[in-house]
DNA sequence: TCCGTGGTCAACCGTGCGGTGGACGGGAAG
DNA sequence: CTTCCCGTCCACCGCACGGTTGACCACGGA
């Protein structure tokens, strides 16, 4: 039996939410709470399994909820319910520990299934925020990506990887055990491959391509 | 009508996924093939709308397919359906730029549910699949931070986040349109109060604190 | 009121850095 | 075999940078 806690300012929404989930037989609603803090208050005393969390509230807001009942060991698994999709809401509630996150025109379907998965530790998006999710995933590799020419050789993209570092020419040359004349000859042929003044436009560079993190 | 297309090496696989598929009013098979290369051949012929990719894969594996098929202008999104969902395959896959991503041991409702949320533009991922894009979505701030002392002060983080763009000294005073030997006071106290020695290596922990991206 | 802090500016000096131009050897491609 | 690329190394020069010391002013809290 999945225990569920119901968090919205609303009473209508929470009415709505408490027929649908109690139509299933493995889904209890466990109770309900009007705002962040009060949600807070009756997690001990009622111990759920799966938060339904509103993002809008009074006093304390869903996000601020979140964090704190994730961060504390209650084990409760958060998913937040919202009307817009709006980015800072999504990343938000993801970086404050939520395992699930639903736009409220989602089917009960959806809805359900969701609880179950997440019960079960695992996360469910809604289809569009994971479409954004994989975006920023992939976006950060690739419109960032000043596209570091390949035309390094293998022994410059060490040596820039070194810069990237923080490594003075001396300190570059003692790791890769060769001379510093060597080492002035490989940073200024990739200082000017990559079409930049100085070292640290080469490690601006090395760090937004993703050469190193 | 959503047009598929499936790929996988194994005769079985196919046609058991084709008569799900066909079984679906909304959804048809629009051809097959056991490899990369020759689904890249069908793809012009044939236009689908989805491709159901397999990775491992004789000639050309899924994702080198994927990678190909996203990058190309037919529009065709790409599901990834393998049997272990190992991180490097998950994270190669959204980076080729699959749209979704099962196991195959899905129950067919969430395969033809897959197909219809991707077909609408959107992506869906695997529960498990989310879960792990979430964690690496969430650590990479937590754990790579060194934590940038907030002794800096609003004007010398200004500084150093200029130094991170890679500017000069005399660059960063007319920006802020004051005298060089000003930024060369900032720069020595950003430079004392991060415990660093030159600038570069200021620009190393601008970046890995997460000051600048 | 006084003092601490943050921001601004100055002069000096040593040095690491970047630019230029060259040299040598080895391996791969032609 | 010759050519080209890569990695290694050298010398010279100019300069931006970093370190040091000291100074002034505005603001706000003790």
């Amino acid at each position: 039996m999945i225990r569920v806690l119901l968090v919205d300012d609303e009473e209508l929404v929470r009415t709505g939410l408490r027929m649908i989930l109690d139509a299933e037989p493995d889904i209890t609603v466990a109770g309900d709470a009007a705002d962040g803090a009060a949600a807070l208050a009756r997690l001990e005393e009622l111990g759920p399994d799966v938060v339904l969390m509103d993002i809008r509230m009074p006093r304390m807001d869903g996000l601020e909820a979140t964090r704190r009942i994730c961060a504390d060991g209650s084990g409760a698994k958060v998913i937040v319910l919202t009307t817009f999709d709006l980015d800072e809401h999504v990343y938000a509630a993801l970086a404050a520990g939520a395992s699930g996150f639903l736009l409220k025109d989602a089917p009960a379907s959806q809805l359900v299934h969701a609880i179950r998965v997440v019960a079960g530790g695992e996360a469910l998006l809604a289809p569009s925020v994971t479409r954004r999710l994989i975006a920023r995933f992939t976006d950060q590799p690739s419109t960032t990506r000043p596209k570091l020419p390949t035309d390094l050789t293998p022994r410059e993209t060490e040596v820039l990887a070194l810069l990237a570092e923080g490594l003075s020419n001396t300190e570059i040359a003692e790791r890769l055990v060769v001379g510093d004349a060597t080492i002035k000859t490989h940073v200024g042929r990739v200082l000017m491959k990559l079409g930049v003044r100085d070292r640290v436009q080469a490690v601006v560079i090395a760090y937004r391509s993703g050469l190193v993190s």
